[in-house]
RNA sequence: GCCGGAGUAGCUCAGGUGGUUAGAGCGUCGGAAUCAUAAUCCGCAGGUCGGGGGUUCAAGUCCCUCCUCCGGUACCA
């Protein structure tokens, strides 16, 4: 397999899925889609890459929603794992698994890992007062005590803080403390739990990701905020009845702390792939050898789990590779403001795919990724880029192509003649083209491989003009017929160079040509591979227009 | 409050370490072309870079301050 500069593999995953809600837009361009234009790329190239994701399915959001609508937590999860697990398929996001946090091999890996450090005897239990619910019997989390703020007088603080005024509060703080469930007047009780030395790892931490020249800068200087105010160790089991046991005699109703142990989904979930792979040992591979390449993709708002907390849980634990890099995203907005499943301010995946092509989709958010600054996504935005670039440039260019051949050339590849300047210019471009074009997948610039990939088919539309093919056909057979074979090899071109962003259109395109994947490789995209004489299939619209009325709501 | 990020053309966004007339795509307007889903190609116009102050021969870029938005703030995930 090819190296991608020291590294001999490389381990991809996008920030698991809350299943609580549908997964929208926002989750798209945070963490899915550039991971899967990362891997999609990745595999055209040769490298040996594997992409893991699933779903997050316990915690205190999901007991709550589960009280709340009277049903299981298994019935909510049940509904959001497959749903987004099919809205994903739909979008053409191609995980190798996407699984989930509630199945035996993740309580196993969860359990183990806590075991590991337990074992070590890093973990130290403290006792603390904490709100319980006597009507529910239960510890109140501390967004679910609802309060008067003791600095402002709000009275409907949290209790992490007051929403008026701004202030962090803790819920033994709040004046008048009521559950936000049961609306009843909660009494302090001490309970002990085990913590993570968080601080301990501070200097660790440091000093790795001084070491990394090539993060974000958001990214490094976000941790360098966290470590100028100083680490703290941080509890990592809670008094909940939804989540994985504490693996410790004496700790009935107690379970792992979701951020403890969701990150370890990314390993329990290879260890599934590899396993339904019939090969349960691969895994290590990927997580215990040095020369794996592991990239977090994930929302600006996880950038403390991926970059500080999980990476200071595998030093601990010391059997795993840590992150090379955490391409953390902003976010992307909607029409103005932000996407947000609990006011239903948010387009959900399952939605805009009734209506519009999955690759306008990716199209839109991917030439509009957050990834310097939060953007917004506007419906009359992915409708201008679908009609004025992906159909005016790309679809306009490949069935141009496909009509000219078919009407002078019966559908065949014609032959090539001896090349003229022009001739070269373009074929000669396509290897600068994929270089440059690679370097920015490789280096996450993913808005700058989707346009310069763009360029390229403007070059395309441009050569076209300029050469008239349809001049030349009266002129000499012979030469419209090079101009032609030359534009056939463009389009197979760019089956390759857009599977990234355009999975079904690359697809489209690839069947079009007849060819099979013979060729389908980023190697091969800058080569001329079609041969004279080949028939091509019939021509197809790739994009169709979207009218104003299709994104009126 | 504190920590981090952001504010640039009508719209959506690029602009390491300060350096010639601030860029792209889309949109607008003008022209060319007619193979193609009226889809393409060429050209013009369009910005006192959130406000104010400062450093410098030179500031979108560095410093100070203010305003606005986003994320985090350790028991939501």
């Amino acid at each position: 397999m090819k190296k991608i500069g020291n590294y001999n593999r490389i381990l991809v995953t996008s920030a698991l899925t809350y299943a609580n809600g549908h997964t929208h837009l926002g989750h798209i361009a945070g963490s899915i889609l550039p991971a899967d234009m990362y891997v999609r790329y990745l595999r055209l190239a040769g490298y040996d890459v594997i992409y893991i994701c699933g779903s997050d399915e316990y915690g205190t959001a999901i007991e709550m929603s589960a009280i709340k609508e009277g049903i299981t937590p298994e019935t909510i999860i049940d509904k959001y794992h497959f749903a987004n697990k099919k809205a994903y398929e739909d979008l053409g996001m191609s995980f190798d698994i996407y699984s989930r946090t509630s199945t035996e091999y993740h309580r196993k890996a969860s359990q183990d890992f806590f075991l590991n450090l337990y074992n070590k005897g890093l973990l130290s239990q403290r006792t603390e007062k904490q709100l319980y619910s006597e009507k529910e019997g239960r510890f109140l989390a501390d967004r679910f005590v609802i309060g008067t703020c003791p600095i402002c007088g709000f009275e409907e603080a949290t209790g992490d803080e007051c929403e008026n005024c701004g202030s962090s509060l803790s819920p033994l703080e709040l004046k008048k403390p009521r559950s936000k469930i049961t609306g009843d007047t909660p009494v302090v009780k001490e309970s002990t739990h085990y913590y993570f030395p968080l601080a301990s790892y501070q200097d660790k931490l440091k000093e790795w990701i001084e070491s990394k020249t090539d993060w974000k800068p958001n990214v490094v200087n976000y941790c360098k905020g966290w470590f100028k105010t100083g680490l703290k160790d941080r509890a990592i089991t809670r008094d909940l009845d939804w989540g994985i046991p504490v693996p410790v005699e004496g700790n009935d109703g107690k379970v792992i702390y979701v951020w403890f142990e969701a990150p370890i989904g990314y390993i329990s979930n290879t260890i599934e792939l590899f396993e339904g792979r019939g090969t349960p040992d691969k895994w290590k591979d990927y997580w215990q050898k040095e020369d794996t390449k592991l990239v977090h993709f994930l929302g600006k708002d996880n950038i403390i789990f991926h970059a500080i907390f999980f990476p200071a849980m595998l030093m601990a634990h010391g059997d795993y590779v840590l992150a090379d890099n955490v391409p953390a995203n902003e976010f992307m907005n909607l029409e103005g403001s932000k996407q947000s499943k609990s006011k239903g301010h948010a387009i959900y995946v399952k939605d805009v795919l009734t209506k519009f092509n999955p690759d306008s989709i990716r199209y839109a958010i991917a030439s509009n990724m957050p990834e310097n600054k939060d953007t917004d996504f506007y419906f009359e935005d992915l409708q201008a880029k679908n009609n004025n670039e992906l159909g005016a440039i790309l679809g306009n260019f490949v069935n141009r192509t496909f009509v000219f051949c078919e009407k002078y050339f019966e559908g065949k590849v014609p032959e090539s003649g001896k090349f003229e300047e022009i001739d070269s210019n373009i074929t000669g471009s396509l290897i600068s083209y994929t270089q440059r074009i690679a370097s920015y997948y490789e280096n996450y610039k993913f808005k700058d491989a989707l346009s310069e990939t763009m360029n390229l088919v403007r070059d395309a539309n441009k050569y076209f003009n300029d050469t008239e093919p349809w001049k030349a056909v009266k002129e000499s057979k012979e030469r419209c017929g090079t101009i032609i074979n030359i534009c056939l090899q463009l389009c197979h071109t760019f089956a390759i160079l857009f599977n990234p962003v355009l999975p079904f259109t690359s697809e489209k395109i690839l069947k079009m040509i007849g060819t099979g994947k013979e060729n389908f490789s980023w190697d091969r995209a800058s080569e001329l591979c079609l041969k004279s004489g080949h028939v091509l299939n019939k021509p197809e619209i790739l994009f169709t227009k979207i009218e104003d009325s299709e994104i009126e709501f």
